[in-house]
DNA sequence: TAAAGTACGCACCTTTTGGTAACTGCCTCA
DNA sequence: TGAGGCAGTTACCAAAAGGTGCGTACTTTA
């Protein structure tokens, strides 16, 4: 796996890759570039800490995240479940009940998310300003 | 903003958005989903944590984050340039030199973002493993 | 004199994503 | 007797994502 790249200025350090195993995202055929771009997801952002105060079922997710379509959540909790972050428990029942759970491993990822919905929520009104900033200073700069 | 639903079986709350000033990315509605949207992006979660040691020029990070297009290295910058994440510096001199450095905000992005690509890092076992185990049960259990 | 680096913008085109609608099979409630 | 809920699946299709190649204008290096 490669850990440094000689760069025109000198000699650059791949962030932080060094000390942590021997993984490496920034490589693009490390295999944990692939979970990334699971994590690096809409849905899953939504779903796994929503899954945090525990199991839910089907149609409470899709009551609780707005916006999400059967087909979508369906197939986030597939792939889940599919990395052992979600466990789906169908209890064999007829009309159909089955609930979904984090995994150990998903758990251990949903705090680290709900961290990440918390800086959306937490920096809306920081990142709209810069926004209006920003295209105030585009419409004034040009011409 | 909703803060609660009736359900089945009673009352759930919506994961933590209580506390939460009053923005909500459970709600499809908020703004601040639209802001978890640019996070819950596979550059983003690289560029964002990438330069967390200092500026870095376009050149150099085309270098670091293995498999990324001179496009889409563009064009992320440019998003998160417009929502206050990154400042580019132009030198203003021939040839080019620019170079990219996180702002105040991005800086309290990428400390959370770094962390998840070390999750993806440290669990890159569990999930192979996981994935290995799914395909298993799989393969035996239809039929 | 030619090649390569710098930091892109633009157009084209393929791949992927994701929404919608329809269907299933069984149950409960009015 | 039909409507609605449960937990999906499947097919179809439009929109978005994203790769490739070309052009720019100037410089440094071989």
């Amino acid at each position: 796996m490669i850990r440094k790249l000689v760069l025109g200025r000198g000699t650059l350090e791949l962030p932080e890759a060094d000390n942590a195993a021997q993984a490496n995202v920034y490589a693009q055929a490390c295999p944990s570039r692939a979970i990334l771009e699971l994590i690096a997801d809409k849905w899953t952002l939504l779903i796994v800490p929503a899954l945090r105060r525990g199991r839910l079922r089907n149609g409470e997710m899709m009551r609780v995240i707005g916006g999400v379509s059967q087909k979508m959540l369906t197939q986030t909790l597939r792939e889940l479940e599919h990395n052992g972050l979600v466990e789906r428990i169908d209890h064999q029942e007829v009309p159909p009940r089955v609930e979904y759970e984090l995994t150990e491993l998903g758990r251990s990822l949903s705090d680290l998310m709900r961290k990440l919905d918390g800086w959306a929520e937490a920096n809306l009104d920081a990142v709209l300003k810069a926004r209006a900033a920003f295209e105030e200073r585009e419409a004034g700069g040009e011409r």
